[in-house]
DNA sequence: ACAACTAAGTGTAAATGTTACACTTAATAA
DNA sequence: TTATTAAGTGTAACATTTACACTTAGTTGT
C-alpha cells in the first residue's frame, strides 16, 4: 500500500467485485491475517483514498494493491457517510492498529464490477490477508457495514443488468446458449424458461451461431455461439 | 448556515432539485449576491457537510438553510470526486471568500429529489442570494461542476421514474389523466399519444375516477382521477 | 340562440412480445 | 445395444404496443 503518500484523509473507496464462474456469482472478500485479537472477519478491499486521487482511480489502485486485480470496468455505487457507520467494538479494534487517526469519521464511496472468475485470479498483497471468491448466497458477517454495502451494490447490479441487457463480457468467446442463460439466472437470481429465453435470444438478434460445437461433453454437445456486432 | 459548528470538512453535498409545475421541468439554483468580481454565475444548492452529521442529513439541513425547503424526500445520486473538479479561476475567487481552506480538495456527494413546484416555493437564506426556479431547457453555465452534476440528476431521475412508475406525490390530489401525462412527459422528456397513454393507465388500474371534473375552463371539463389504493 | 373555439374523450386492427408446456435427438459410457 | 445426459425444438393463448381521426361538452362573444 502507497501509505507514503497517504495523507490523513477522511475518504474511503471500497470494491464490491462479483465474480461469475459460469454457474454462480460470488463475491470477493479479503480475510485478514489474524492478530490475535478475534478480528478475523472479512471484508471488502477498500482503502483510504491519496491527495490528488479521484475517487474512481482510488478504486481501481485499491482493488489491485489488496488482490492484484488490474483492469476491471468499475461502477460507483453509493456513498456511505452516516457518521456511526463504523461503530462495532471489532471494528474500532482494527481502526486503531491500521489508521492514524483511528476515531476520525469517514466516509466511504463503494465500486462494484462484475468480472468473469476465470479472468481474475486475485493475488492477495502479502501484508493484507487472502483475496477470496465468496458464494454471494452464503456471505458471512463481514467487518465495518460491509455487508450492507455488499446488499446494495447487489441491488444495483441488477437493476444495472435489467436496463442494459448485456453482460457478454462474462463469456466466453464461443458460449453455449445454455452459458448465457445461467449468467442471466445468476444475476436476476430467478429462473428462466430454456425455450423462451432462447427465442428471446435470437429473435433480438443478439447472438448468432457458429458451425461449432462443444466437445468432450458425455451428452448431446451444444452448438456454440459468439455475440453479433 | 450553521457555521460555529462547521469543522474544515472536505466533504461536501449538492442538492438538485426538479421542480414540476404540471407542465415542465425546473431546477433549483441559487444566485448568489454580487461580490463584484464578476462571480455571477448560478450555482447548485450545497455545502460542506458538519461533523457527526450524515450525509443524507446534510443534505436536508442544506437544503432547508439555503433555500427553506423542508420535507424533500432526497435521493442520493453519485459523488464527485475529481481532485480537478474546482479549478475555473471564478470558483477559486469565491473559496477564497467563502472557505477557510479554499484550496483543499473537496469532494461532493450529489442529492436529487423531484417535487411539486406549488408546495414548494423557495425562500432564499437572506445572506446567500436568491434561490431560484430555472426551466431546464434552459440551465445556464453553473459554478463548479454544477452542469455536469444537474446531468448525472437528470439521467439518474429518468432511469428511476421507468423503473419505479409512479410520481403520483407531484399533482393533486385529484387530478386530470392530462395532469398525469404531461407529469410523463416532463420526466421523460418524450411525447405520448394521448389515447394509448389513456388506455395504459385504465388497464394498470392505477387510478380511478372521481365523478367530479374540472371547473373554470374555458373548454369541455375533463374528469378527474384519483390514486388507486 | 347560435356560432366559434377549445380541449376532452373515445375504438379498432395489426403487430409484437410473453407465457406455459413435453417430446425427440445426439452424443458418451458401459 | 442400451442407458444416461443435456440439447434442441413449436404452438396456442394471452398481453402489450402502436398508429391513427372524429365527436362531445363546455365557454365566450355576438
Amino acid at each position: 500500500m502507497s501509505q507514503q503518500f497517504e495523507l490523513n484523509s477522511n475518504i474511503s473507496v471500497d470494491c464490491v467485485i462479483f465474480g461469475f464462474d459460469g454457474e454462480k456469482l460470488n463475491v470477493l472478500l479479503i480475510e485478514e491475517k489474524d492478530i490475535g485479537q478475534g478480528m478475523l472477519r472479512k471484508r471488502l478491499p477498500g482503502d483510504l483514498i491519496l491527495k490528488n486521487e479521484s475517487l474512481d482511480d482510488a478504486a481501481d489502485r485499491v482493488l489491485y494493491e489488496l488482490a492484484s486485480l488490474r483492469n476491471v470496468t468499475l461502477k460507483q455505487c453509493h456513498t456511505f457517510g452516516d457518521p456511526g457507520r463504523v461503530n462495532d467494538s471489532k471494528d474500532r479494534k482494527w481502526l486503531e492498529l491500521y489508521r492514524k487517526n483511528p476515531s476520525e469519521r469517514v466516509i466511504t464511496t463503494a465500486y462494484y464490477a462484475l468480472v468473469k472468475m476465470d479472468d481474475f485470479v486475485p493475488n492477495p498483497a502479502s501484508f493484507a490477508g487472502e483475496a477470496l471468491w465468496w458464494d454471494i448466497q452464503d456471505v458471512p458477517e463481514l467487518a465495518f457495514d460491509h455487508n450492507e454495502i455488499v446488499e446494495v451494490a447487489l441491488w444495483k447490479l441488477q437493476r444495472h443488468f435489467e436496463l442494459n441487457k448485456s453482460g457478454y463480457e462474462l463469456l466466453p468467446r464461443k458460449f453455449t446458449l445454455n452459458q448465457l442463460q445461467q449468467l442471466h439466472q445468476a444475476i436476476t437470481q430467478e429462473d428462466l424458461d430454456k425455450r423462451n429465453f432462447r427465442k428471446k435470444v435470437v429473435r433480438d438478434k443478439l447472438v448468432e451461431a457458429t458451425d461449432e460445437k462443444q466437445d468432450n461433453v458425455l451428452h448431446k454437445p451444444a452448438r456454440l455461439y459468439r455475440i453479433k456486432v
